[in-house]
DNA sequence: AAATTTTGTTGAACAGTGTTCAATAATGGT
DNA sequence: ACCATTATTGAACACTGTTCAACAAAATTT
């Protein structure tokens, strides 16, 4: 059998991604498997391991594509609308992107890492996403003070993930009879009234 | 080979819950396989099948011990406290509990439903002690509307579950340099500040 | 007490997973 | 034309959840 060569190093990896790209959207996270990745690019599931360390490795890339991804439902956020009109409208996009694409919310934040660390990259990359936000909730709140503009950042990420959270894993209903989007605005509401004094 | 009923079925069925649980204590969620816990209770994988669904009815009936055993942290607070510091109490046993033992913690929130929905006892099971923690709340703030008491338990344990859910998939310092007991306690702080009001 | 039915247990198998590795084909350099 | 390097693969390994025919022990009926 024929084992042509077919594609320079960086597009096959860059392929493979796309890949696993398609296979999270279309067939959700537990059909993430090196074969099926490897189908869909011609190749074996062998080769998958000449390109990435492991499906580990895989998935953290696929990660830092989701990551990349995210930047943009910060850009072109109505410009006239006052600012707290504006974080609900982020809100409103993130969950909207999460929920259009469980599988990647799963990947990120899913399965338990062992003992490795993220890459440097990675915790960089989510800590410039919560620095927009930060800017954002300053916008309305006002607070000089960075430590507080942090600390308050994140705390609205955490509620806001924990509700996400349980409702990608299909739980929410066991906390609130709520649907999310309700969850989430009330929960910003309540952190915005209290971070403005 | 000689195959002996051993036990009669409810004590091979507490037997098997009782291996799953010390799987998970000793080992983590990852060793929790079929043949792991036959192995335990001196029988084959194929006897989990005669006693559970599946691997995934297991499961629940785990956590289904695990709510239980959560009941206990609302037990002996301390009575002579305020109830400000009482819920300060609360939250350092659940956070306690949770890190004690992540597994357990994975086993309730891990993993992805495919399409069942949960049965009814752990609904109440869950809801059951969110309504503990409503009441204690209660005491706090004074809230006399019933909608919004549930509604500022339910955004409390949101919350501290963003949080803790972060810490055990060892994520949290991706969002926040605080360790977890910091976050959690300036949350609590803050909503017992908004709510109070 | 003997025969029969019901129940409990198992070994072996199936299809699937991530991962490794020797063997082979294609490519690039001399 | 030869050689060295690189890319690709099939086959295997150890593991997973799960099923099922075969058999042993217990319970029931005769």
């Amino acid at each position: 059998m024929a084992r042509p060569q077919r594609l320079p190093r960086e597009e096959l990896r860059q392929a493979i991604l796309d890949a696993a790209q398609d296979i999270l959207r279309d067939e959700g996270v537990d059909a993430l498997t090196a074969r099926a990745i490897a189908k869909r690019v011609g190749y074996t599931a062998a080769s998958i391991y000449n390109v990435f360390e492991s499906m580990s490795d895989l998935l953290i890339e696929v990660n830092r594509r989701t990551l990349t991804d995210l930047r943009l439902i910060f850009v072109d956020l109505p410009e006239s609308a006052p600012p707290d009109v504006r974080l609900k409208e982020l809100l409103r996009r993130y969950i909207a992107f999460m929920q259009r694409n469980p599988a990647l919310w799963a990947a990120l934040f899913g399965g338990t890492r062992k003992r490795e660390s993220f890459p440097d990259w990675y915790t960089a990359s989510v800590r410039f996403l919560l620095g927009q936000l930060r800017d954002m909730l300053r916008e309305v709140t006002g607070e000089t003070d960075d430590a507080r503009a942090w600390a308050q950042a994140e705390q609205l990420y955490l509620a806001v993930h924990g509700a996400i959270s349980l409702d990608l894993g299909r739980r929410l209903d066991l906390v609130t009879p709520q649907p999310l989007n309700h969850v989430t605005e009330a929960i910003l509401d309540m952190m915005l009234a209290r971070f403005r004094t």
